[in-house]
DNA sequence: TAAATTACAGAACGATCGTTCTGGTGTCAA
DNA sequence: TTGACACCAGAACGATCGTTCTGTAATTTA
């Protein structure tokens, strides 16, 4: 058979797999990797699957069911300096963070995500449809942006205090201070910002 | 034997499942999720499972193997009206949003993450310390957000044409436009953002 | 109080799993 | 020219998979 030697090796068979992991959320069966990787030998899957294992990107839970390794996440943060030459600076040599998810997500339970309205905070550098993320606690500090309830809807402004009250302020010179009449219902504090441009 | 009814119906069992998903990624077998829920008969994960797929939590592959399903990492995406009288907004109905990271990465194996120095974007609310997800291609359009390279650093900017040459625009009135030399080289061009701010 | 219904346990079964072994190409250095 | 090695195909095998069926105790409904 005039099979040409197709395969560029194992970076190729690393990212079909990130791919349909971000597709399905799970690793698949030694059978289904057979097909993903254009393989119709489970031994020679089995052998590429070790190796990535070896490299940190697949590994084991403690019943011996394939998952996802430390490594496998990885998403690189392209350093600032690039060395010459390379061609794929991203490709470049050290890698940091893992999921986005983890990056801004520290107790899962208590964070939900509240989209902005309006341009009210501008100066902070939040948007207008960014999504906030907002680790829900019933009180906060003087400084820190919140996310308050005003008039039945949620509102994200920085912290302070007048005359013994506190007081909802925006990074916008064009809108008003806020001073709540009864007491001022705090849903969280701002942990983190998103914001999708395509 | 004196077993009472201790599981309080589903929602335990999700959790637990969330639990096991958080660490691993994965979803176990079936006689993995017996022992996880306190079960001991593999008919009545069975059933569970069902009911879960119903309800959206589960799914499957074209290969038939258990995966995520739609609602399963459901973070609450706060809406901005509140329900008068409830407790807790953001446990309100209706839902949205997968994971931050569906939300910004649309192509894993081309997407990487650079961190914004300096202040030259702010305009566009980037902010010095700020991750710029970048989706990785040679080429971009005027008016987009591109990460470029120049002098071996990465350098986020808005593409624009002056007199037939591609030129790089800061968002920042203070910053000069860059006239590239030679050949401007195009790292990849802007799909998202993500500040952390704890 | 009788009758469903719900919430499990336990076992049987074929299908599929991952491992392992043998064997066949192609490439490259000696 | 000849090994040595990397890359892959194919088949065999026991283990484990998920499905399905029967059975039972507790709870709810009528």
């Amino acid at each position: 058979m005039a099979l040409k030697n197709h395969q560029p090796l194992d970076p190729a068979y690393l990212e079909k797999l990130q791919d349909y992991y971000a597709e399905h959320k799970v690793i698949p069966s030694y059978s289904v990797l057979a097909t993903l990787w254009g393989i119709s030998a489970k031994s020679w899957v089995s052998e590429c699957v070790r190796r990535f294992e070896e490299a940190g990107f697949l590994d084991w839970t403690p019943d011996r069911q394939l998952k996802p390794g430390a490594r496998f996440f990885e998403r690189r943060l392209a350093h600032d300096t690039v060395q010459a030459g390379l061609p794929n600076p991203a490709l470049a040599d050290g890698y940091d963070l893992v999921t986005i998810d983890d990056y801004l997500i520290r107790v899962p339970s208590k964070t939900s995500l509240v989209r902005v309205k309006g341009e009210s905070m501008i100066d902070a550098g939040i948007h207008d449809g960014d999504l906030i993320v907002v680790e829900q606690q019933p009180n906060a500090n003087v400084g820190e942006i919140v996310v308050a309830i005003v008039d039945n809807e949620f509102t994200v402004k920085y912290l302070d205090r007048e005359k013994g009250t506190f007081v909802l302020k925006p990074a916008n010179k064009a809108f008003p201070v806020i001073r709540p009449r009864g007491r001022l219902e705090i849903f969280g504090v701002m942990a983190g910002l998103v914001r999708s441009t395509r």
